[in-house]
DNA sequence: GCCAACGTTGGC
DNA sequence: GCCAACGTTGGC
């Protein structure tokens, strides 16, 4: 079980929209970068990952869950773009903000810290965990 | 709004 | 296959 994190900009795409859309979910589209689409064929039906807000926000917002794999990104005709598909899952009580995380030591090998331009990154479960729990969130709730 | 970091493109 | 030029992302 693999953990990932996936970032929007809040004014084009928010965890609010996600919301919206229940639990049919969304193909995650607009990505147009290999390392991110490369993430998004390993992702697996069920896995978990956090909702970012960069630019506005810059805070994990919510928990999403994978509800397809990997196919054609219809947003492009390029048929090199895939991307899985996203429902939300449940809010995080207190968004866990950007300075936070780079404030807190066992959170500094993140890749939203190191690689703060990929768009769909790995989280490792530890850092999961801790997020959550940053958030006051359960984490074995946030785990499903 | 700026700009550093990074990714992509295309000429050679 | 290299690398300069360009475009984009995203934190500040």
């Amino acid at each position: 079980m693999a953990f990932w994190l996936f970032k929007s900009e809040p004014f084009k795409w928010s965890f609010e929209h996600q919301k919206q859309v229940g639990d049919a979910g969304q193909q995650w589209d607009g990505v147009r970068n290999y390392q991110a689409r490369n993430f998004m064929r390993e992702m697996k039906p069920g896995e978990r990952g956090f909702f970012y807000h960069s630019n506005e926000g810059k805070e994990v917002v919510g928990i999403v869950e994978v509800t397809a794999t990997a196919h054609h990104d219809t947003t492009s005709d390029d048929p090199r773009w895939e991307c899985v598909d996203v429902k939300a899952v449940m809010d995080m009580p207190m968004p866990v903000t950007l300075e936070a995380i780079k404030a807190e030591p066992r959170l500094s090998e993140m890749v939203l810290v190191t690689n703060s331009r990929l768009s769909v990154q790995p989280v490792q479960m530890s850092e999961f965990k801790l997020i959550c729990e940053m958030g006051g969130l359960d984490p074995k709730k946030a785990m499903g």
